[in-house]
DNA sequence: TCAGTGAATGAAAGCGCATTCACTTTAGGT
DNA sequence: ACCTAAAGTGAATGCGCTTTCATTCACTGA
């Protein structure tokens, strides 16, 4: 691991330029094919890798595309494992379980592969001012964000030198910020799952658990429903019945326990905002021995790989986030080649239902 | 998106020197407060984000780390996908199925984060000479390659520069490279499997289906077979029963057909070198009507997500490989940080039996 | 008041490559 | 053999930043 050999290194063992070799790489007709096999032999005895640093610096590109994700790791990982315990014996069940970040760092490394770009990748870790968008920023072409890891304000002003796509997140509407945007029609899938319960199943005492974090996917999944209680004659309120602290599956159990507890006719339905909480949930039901989707029916939102393992299978709404992953990639590559005008574009990926035994559907496993 | 603006430009709005604007993000303690502030603010003003590449020449180092991967996406994804369908109804099961890549990418990305690194990740693609290994090991300050990604040779080279660890790959004996490597614990996991199917199960008349492909993987799990067999007086030749092209399920599922219309008593167990192949076996089983465990145990090795959810589930070795992605980055970490001395560490992680219904342990789901 | 200190800043020299421009071969034509 | 166009090659410059090294300042103690 001695100092690394040079353009000027290979230059002075084949005989010629350092142009010359910087062409046997970047443009190999360009060399009478003898003095190109010099070069590349010296090259090869040597050792020499090019700079990506110096070649990005010189050529202002660098071939490599990223992803920015939140720091939401090492506390779902967990929750995950205590539930897969219960299939019976599995530990390192988590290990199994796909996480958003998962599908949409696979979306993307894909797409990304087909266009010839490589990827980096890298989560917020609350970082001081500089950190995550300063490291990432500086070392792509272009990049994709989840929503709510970085201010947008700082988004936008990166925008300025380089596209940048927020992931799952809408536009700010007071601000009305320019970066392209790929979200997921969570309105649309709350409200369509909702109609279900209700016209299919013929429910109407639901109860809806959100998040008390302000999050416009949640929100949106609870404008969905309320949408599809009012298009039905539910009455229900501005807020959901219940918010909760995490979207953890403690805190799904713990909503359950509350909800069931709370004065007055037990509900039908209890939808959750994600399938973490209303796997909780189902451990707190069966604990009771309320029967699902009999005494009650529970839904989730995300489609996670949990929600087809507990029994009953949750019935939920599943994300396309190894697409959305897919898109921004092909995104970013159209900004890139100079398509698009200057236009910020939104686009929003449909979601679709995924009807299982939780709600009364029962078939699938 | 018009030009970047650079230190210079910093450093003229600021009214310093570009080394002061430096300063500021490299070490902001070695400026006076007032300076830093005004530097700050000219930066924030002019949208001002440092350059990776830039950084990275000047500094010699990159804050990044890699992984490279051969390109076996698509192929396995469908043939998933495929397999899932059997569930009944969802589609997009390759969705939920974490691949190898998947869990090592975890695993890296974690540890990484947690050394303040990012993690650059690129699939082969068949690339042509520079392709891929040029386009990470330029770019990183070491990283990590799948075992038959790219010639050991070139990697050879490269660790002449930076540190390389190879990952699911025996050190070659022949040729003794000086990489570092980590490997799980095949022969260890496959022997073990055999000997609980022979002393817990009593079962003797034992089959292993293997791969034409030579991979060091595969061949090390047969020798865990063949040690097993041979310590229990049980007799085998020295080479697998049969051998498949592609370890796929349609592959495992004639093979299964196979071994099953062989003249000569029908063996008891069926033991495959991955869980693709177990599973297609499963299907070809249940077609036939030969029961699992009943008539003919079956084993799996690497437990993926679908070996727990077929019926029998499949008994099989699940593979830490998200922990060797964590193993990977704390050995590249220590490497740069000058621990170790030259010599090339090899490292071996256990793995673990795990006991499902298709070997007569039925329990777990 | 003045040399002596340490802190803050600036000047300048690269880091390793791509690329332009000018120059030297070589091939093609007569 | 001589000229022209094309193909190959080299010299030199700059990409944006880090990093000595030197310089300037504001103080300190004598």
């Amino acid at each position: 691991m001695s100092t690394a050999p040079t353009v000027y290194d290979v230059a002075e063992q084949s005989g010629v330029s350092i142009a010359t070799v910087s062409r046997v790489y970047r443009n190999p007709d360009s060399v009478r094919a003898q003095t190109r096999e010099r070069v590349l032999a010296a090259a090869r005895e040597l050792g020499y890798v090019p700079s990506g640093n110096a070649r990005g610096l010189a050529s202002r590109s660098t071939g490599v595309l990223g992803l920015c994700f939140p720091d939401y790791s090492d506390p779902d990982a967990e929750s995950e494992a205590e539930a897969g315990a219960t299939g019976g014996g599995d530990e390192a069940d988590d290990d199994a379980a796909m996480l958003y970040s998962d599908q949409i760092i696979r979306g993307m490394e894909r797409a990304a592969r087909r266009h010839g770009y490589a990827l980096l990748i890298a989560a917020s870790l609350k970082g001081g001012p500089e950190s995550l968008v300063a490291k990432v920023a500086g070392r792509v072409d272009g990049f994709a964000v989840l929503a709510r890891t970085v201010p947008t304000e700082e988004l936008e002003v990166i925008s300025r030198r380089q596209p940048v796509v927020m992931l799952a997140g809408p536009r700010e509407t007071d601000h009305l910020d320019h970066l392209d945007h790929i979200e997921v029609a969570n309105a649309d899938g709350q409200r369509e799952l909702t109609r279900h319960l209700i016209e299919d199943h013929g429910l109407r005492r639901l109860a809806y658990v959100g998040s008390a974090e302000e999050s416009p996917d949640v929100e949106a999944r609870f404008r969905g429903y309320v949408e599809a209680c009012r298009a039905a004659g539910i009455e229900v309120g501005p807020e959901p019945d219940l918010r909760v602290g995490m979207m953890t599956q403690a805190e799904g159990a713990r909503a359950a326990d509350a909800l069931l507890d709370r004065a007055g006719e037990r509900p039908e339905a209890l939808l959750f905002a994600n399938d973490q909480m209303a796997v909780g949930a189902l451990h707190t039901l069966e604990r009771r021995g309320v029967r699902v989707p009999d005494d009650v029916a529970v839904t989730g939102f995300d489609g996670i790989a949990l929600s087809r393992l507990v029994r009953p299978a949750l019935t939920t709404v599943r994300q396309p986030m190894r697409r959305m992953g897919e898109e921004a990639v092909e995104l970013l590559v159209r900004r890139l080649t100079g398509a698009h005008g200057g236009d910020p574009v939104s686009m929003m990926l449909p979601v679709s239902v995924v009807r299982r035994g939780s709600c009364g559907c029962g078939v699938a496993g």
